[in-house]
DNA sequence: TTATTTGTACTGACCGGTCAGTTCAGTTTT
DNA sequence: AAAACTGAACTGACCGGTCAGTACAAATAA
């Protein structure tokens, strides 16, 4: 048998994906998770503290296996490509969990301050090895900041992609596309554009 | 005196904005709006209505304002540049509505995938302009649909990183910059990952 | 024994939606 | 001109359902 608290998190993504964290009922959870309401109770004192702990578990997780597999590269350029890779492959495992950051990331609700200062941490995180990649001259920036978000705005796109054409994001194929675009760009020739 | 549904509008907007469809109150919305809870009940006939009816108005605005500065230009490369700007600014200037739409992008209820398909219609829109600029050879892609998504979510960057760092989003120098990475990209010298 | 789980029943705050009534700028009647 | 009437816009107290959280006695697992 699984771990309970476990099986409580994976059914509350389940169920906060599907109907927002608001939406998202205690009993709706229980039900999903097979257990009785109680036992939600019994491993966490509210809502808001299950949602908390959810998403700190989640966002920890990605990072320790971005990290696993982007330290274990060599090269620098493999590095970067592990963790544009990573990132999509993530991303795409768990889009359920992704969904639910992605719709509690705009409100001005204190659980949601939060999330957005957690999400800023793992950009952060993510900012570096773009730096890191600056350095060793392998790409080139004017604004390592700016670009960081850039790149976890495509990162969200691939979700909204798969949930708007529900086709099945071929991750190998698609996350090379992507990857390819970052890298070089998509104008045939470089065009300088006001100044 | 201003058109009250108007005054409605915007006061949903910011209310939505903050607290998300569910979590925002109609009470809250008439409080913002300076009118009575009736009087909410008087121009739309419940909570959903007036989502869909902001939702519709505000999507509807955006592509006639986008629209109008493309067609203006006459130069594709002037075309591309002004949508890739026109989005960018679009955004920033209706970051809330914008919060809307993202934190409502994600569910399984009714409003919500209809949402998804009034955006997937913008989005058809912007690939529109894309295969344009690659039939005249100002861009290369391969996969026209998949970039049309990530351009989104680049837009969609924009938003968070203001979020983010609460910091004033220049949107003409940052666009610059967003839509010269776009163009040009950011690698080195070409890189073609795994194949 | 102790920790965990169950299921039922309950509370009370909160919120979408209702509706009887108000206000008032016109319009019609006398 | 005064009185009577109309209808659109608006008001806010109220009702009914929903749901987070509580309580707890009994069962089961470790």
């Amino acid at each position: 048998m699984k771990n309970t608290k476990q099986v409580i998190m994976d059914a509350a993504i389940k169920e906060i994906s599907e109907k927002g964290y608001i939406g998202a009922t205690m009993d709706g959870i229980a039900a999903k998770a097979g257990v009785a309401k109680g036992t939600l109770y019994y491993h966490f004192k509210t809502k808001e503290e299950l949602f908390n702990f959810l998403v700190k578990e989640g966002l920890s997780m990605i990072e320790s296996d971005i990290e696993a597999a982007v330290s274990k590269e060599e090269d620098i350029i493999d590095k970067f490509r592990q963790l544009c890779f990573m990132q999509l492959k993530i991303i795409y495992d768990n889009r359920d969990f992704f969904k639910v950051i992605m719709s509690q990331l705009w409100g001005i609700e204190l659980r949601q301050t939060e999330l957005r200062e957690a999400v800023k941490g793992y950009i952060s995180y993510v900012e570096k090895y773009i730096k890191e990649a600056m350095d060793e001259e392998i790409i080139n920036v004017e604004d390592p900041h700016l670009l960081a978000y850039a790149f976890f705005g495509i990162m969200t796109s691939v979700t909204v992609y798969e949930l708007l054409n529900n086709r099945e994001f071929n991750s190998m194929k698609d996350a090379e596309k992507i990857i390819n675009y970052t890298l070089n760009g998509i104008g045939v020739k470089p065009i300088y554009i006001m100044d």
